[in-house]
RNA sequence: GGUCGCGUAGCUCAGCUGGAUAGAGCAUCUGCCUUCUAAGCAGACGGUCAUAGGUUCGAAUCCUAUCGCGAUCACCA
């Protein structure tokens, strides 16, 4: 069926009848723009296991071959080492026509598989930021992805809902809040709460220099503040069940998890489940029970628990706190088992986290290893690089943080603009839906970032907005939206004449979209959704050439018209498709 | 200092497991809207792929060293 491999399986078959040589890898390209043809041998590899005289005559004798045995090869012209394939026109016909009502073509089919990806679980004392929106676009898009890969996906975050950060902006809001809440000051309960973190640390910060003053050592002011002890303190009545610490608690979480979804909204991202861990956090300490048992773990004197991972060149590492308290570690492993036991069929677990934390999860992998959790080899980290700011990173202390809801709203007021001075709306005036613009402004963020390579760093300039024009988002939607118009104004069934003899342009996006399983495939085994973006680019640019320099609708005949309806058509579906995979909408009108 | 990652055009990025003359976008400059939406198309300009060695028929891609940038090596998360 795929022609790459047909004409694979026809070549070994040649070397090895008439060379005796077997191969397993034979290299088949997309001929480079500039040669002649659609598909290239390259050669190179069989030389160095032949002689001279069979060296010279390779080419033509393996092209006389593959011609007199495929019907979809038209003939073939040698350049040095490489073998360039003519694939006849009707090959390709025959194949747009076949997927011609597959609006999955490209996606794999359903397995039995289970994958876990987890993304997002931010800081809750946090308001979601630029760098959470790579993450969270990442995660959602690998999601998409490996379902289009066949896989069940379940999408799960780790809320870190304990601990002594949440007693802080607890504490700020019990002795400064005056029980204002969100909805009295009229903000998003993330920030609102945020506002109390950052209060704690304003209070503790004053109260520190007032310790220094009267003489307090250095070493010792950090803990003995005022304020400080106050949050310790409420650190211990919440590990007492004290109800009027748990009320407060769950008040002010929630009042963060509704911000947080109203960011989520916006960005388009959902989740299956949330894990937390005020639930995971004592069966963490189960399995470190479990592996000092084990023995894989030991105790110091101190009564802290430990591992040793020298013999794998790494440190040694702590896992439980001399208090007994637990630490990050602790809580991820914990959270790993239960997320296992909660599916089934579980075939991988993705964590989508940025490469700052590359370190903690070779050892959390190391770990679940050692304690003889079989699964723990199907367990990857989805290491992406930061958001960098052109001063550098971004700093909540000096408030170079790039807020996610200002970011989008802002982005939206400027697709609006953009938009409106537009020569096509100021002669129609003619505005756009607050969806359209929405879509928009959301289509040019998620691609920029989606674009790149997730492992490497993005450079962010605040004082200069997304662009809307060239390799971005909206130019693939604008694509969509003008097939989309064409496609309106042709309402009868296409069909189309495989005799038919493709123009340039017409065969490459046809070749385009033939290729498009095969990058769906690699995104997934790269766990990249820049490839797709990167195809789709690909894609669209090729399309609009094609688009601009034949007419569709009033072309020079019957058959043109009905081709290029159909390679339009399922040039829309694969930006549809491919645009679906990255978690970015379609509008309407632009 | 140890470990990991990155370094491609003025800027932002592609370049799949080594393959032909290293590609886009932005910016700058030229053309193209009485014909399917000009957020578009056609073209010009722009490169010692950080540097030096090595492997190979062939290196931006693999190996080694050096330089530069970043991350990480916490009883933080």
């Amino acid at each position: 069926m795929d022609i790459k491999s047909d004409i694979s399986r026809l070549v070994k078959v040649f070397l090895e009848k008439k060379f005796n040589l077997k191969t397993n890898e034979i290299e088949i390209q997309n001929t480079k723009k500039d040669f002649d043809g659609d598909l290239t041998i390259v050669l190179f590899p069989f030389y160095k296991d032949l002689k001279k005289d069979q060296i010279s005559s390779l080419g033509k004798d393996l092209g006389d071959n593959l011609l007199s045995n495929s019907v979809n090869i038209n003939s073939f012209n040698l350049v040095g080492g490489f073998l360039n394939l003519n694939i006849s026109d009707k090959y390709y016909l025959n194949f747009i026509e076949s997927i011609k009502y597959d609006i999955d073509f490209g996606k794999l089919k359903k397995q039995n598989e289970t994958f876990i990806v987890e993304f997002s679980s931010p800081n809750t004392n946090k308001p979601l930021h630029l760098g959470h929106i790579r993450n969270n676009l990442l995660g959602y898009s690998i999601s998409k992805i490996l379902e289009a890969n066949g896989k069940n996906v379940k999408k799960v975050q780790i809320i870190n809902d304990r601990g002594i950060h949440i007693c802080k902006s607890m504490i700020a809001w019990k002795q400064f809040g005056e029980g204002k809440t969100p909805k009295s000051e009229k903000i998003k309960g993330d920030k609102f709460v945020g506002d109390y973190y950052v209060l704690f640390d304003k209070i503790h910060n004053e109260q520190k220099k007032e310790l220094l003053k009267s003489g307090v050592d250095k070493d010792k002011v950090e803990e003995s503040t005022q304020i400080m002890q106050d949050a310790k303190n409420e650190l211990k009545n919440w590990e007492k069940n004290d109800q009027e610490t748990l009320k407060i608690w769950n008040m002010m979480n929630q009042w963060v998890y509704d911000g947080f979804e109203s960011t989520y909204r916006l960005l388009g991202v959902s989740f299956d489940k949330n894990y937390y861990e005020s639930q995971t956090y004592l069966l963490g300490k189960d399995i470190i029970k479990e592996g000092l048992n084990k023995k894989v773990f030991h105790k110091k004197d101190d009564s802290s628990i430990w591992i040793n991972l020298d013999d794998e060149g790494l440190d040694e590492k702590l896992l439980l706190r001399s208090d007994g308290t637990s630490v990050y570690m602790t809580q991820d492993l914990g959270t790993a088992v239960q997320r296992i036991s909660d599916n089934e069929n579980v075939k991988g677990m993705i964590y989508t986290v940025g490469n700052e934390q590359d370190y903690h999860f070779k050892v959390l992998f190391k770990i679940l290893n050692k304690l003889g959790y079989d699964w723990a080899t199907s367990l990857y980290h989805l290491s992406y690089g930061m958001v960098d700011l052109p001063s550098g990173k971004m700093k909540s202390r000096e408030g170079t943080v790039v807020d996610a809801d200002d970011l989008i709203y802002e982005l939206i007021q400027n697709v609006k603009e953009t938009t409106e001075s537009l020569d096509k709306f100021k002669l129609k005036n003619d505005a756009l839906s607050h969806d359209d613009y929405k879509s928009i402004a959301l289509g040019a963020l998620k691609y920029y970032i989606l674009k790149v390579d997730p492992k490497k760093n993005i450079l962010f300039n605040p004082d200069e907005s997304i662009d809307l024009n060239g390799n971005t988002g909206p130019f693939i939607q604008y694509a969509y939206v003008r097939i989309q118009s064409i496609l309106k104004k042709y309402n009868s069934e296409i069909s189309i004449n495989k005799e038919y003899s493709l123009n340039n342009k017409e065969k490459e996006v046809l070749k385009i979209i033939h290729d498009l399983p095969e990058v769906i495939k690699n995104s997934y085994k790269e766990l990249s959704p820049a490839l797709i973006a990167n195809y789709l680019y690909d894609l669209v640019k090729t399309y609009n050439s094609l688009y601009q320099n034949f007419n569709i609708l009033n072309s020079e005949s019957k058959d043109s018209t009905s081709v290029r309806l159909l390679i339009s058509l399922k040039t829309r579906d694969v930006i549809s498709t491919c645009l679906d995979l990255l978690g970015i909408d379609l509008p309407n009108k632009m």
